[in-house]
DNA sequence: AACCATTGACGACAGCTGTAGTCAAAAGGT
DNA sequence: ACCTTTTGACTACAGCTGTCGTCAATGGTT
């Protein structure tokens, strides 16, 4: 039950299945290998991997399996992030600061939703400065 | 020359190196495989592959090699968080921003450089509400 | 009934990473 | 000179991921 490790495909597909409910592996090869040029029984491997490291479950409807992801998108995203910062950032969020300063890709929405964050934590510490 | 793959324990490597500057495989052994229980062998075989990866050169010294980083351990994770971003989040930040708001693990320091970052970026662009 | 498409379950294989053992050459000590 | 330690270069192997091919069973079609 710990975290189990994910790779990039397998995340990719996950995600797919978090954003788009329960579908059978026609669908997501078609949808998901498809554009990507992945094999049928490419897709039908990935997502039988995800399901043994429980990031989705099936349900047998209608004769077929349709595979649902346990987890929502977003709650995937972020324990990849939190992995990502523990196991290669030694948990400090300072190389994220040093590589968000340095990349200026960043959408306005996500600017602000950013800036919200820095300023809910900042409520109950003192800011460096003042001001 | 392009961005090579790099493990997590490679990655702990390369960053005892980039931190330490020159050193022989004896010494990395000894102060960075010691404490984790990794055989001489296993760490030379980790330096030969960051060597391969061109993440490091050796330089013969008095017979024997000394390996050295060839970018700063600042660069390496920057390049890193980049190259996590872009494969695994999609080149979006949102993932990253809704850990920070889930885990207030985050020291002094790193919020006051983060909010410096936001502001920084907010230069040249409007704040959504004002304020 | 005969056939074709879809589905499931395996087995396979290559490349990357983590970890180590081995062995021969070089270096050092006595 | 002889023995011990260190160093380098290989070889090896297991587990994870990415990718498929194949085969047998199921379900539809005509």
């Amino acid at each position: 039950m710990p975290e189990q490790s994910i790779g990039e495909q397998e995340l990719a597909l996950l995600r797919y299945l978090a954003d788009g409910g329960a579908k059978t592996v026609g669908e997501v090869a078609e949808g998901f290998g498809g554009p990507r040029g992945l094999a049928r029984s490419t897709v039908l491997t990935v997502m039988e991997r995800l399901r043994r490291k429980a990031y989705v479950t099936r349900r047998l409807v209608d004769g077929v399996f349709r595979y649902t992801a346990r987890r929502s998108s977003d709650d995937v995203m972020r324990g990849l992030v939190r992995r990502f910062v523990e196991k290669n950032l030694d948990g400090s969020v300072a190389p994220f600061v040093a590589y968000l300063s340095e990349s200026p890709e960043l959408t306005d929405a996500e600017l602000d939703d950013l800036q919200d964050v820095v300023e809910r934590l900042r409520s109950g510490r003192g800011r460096k400065g003042g001001r």
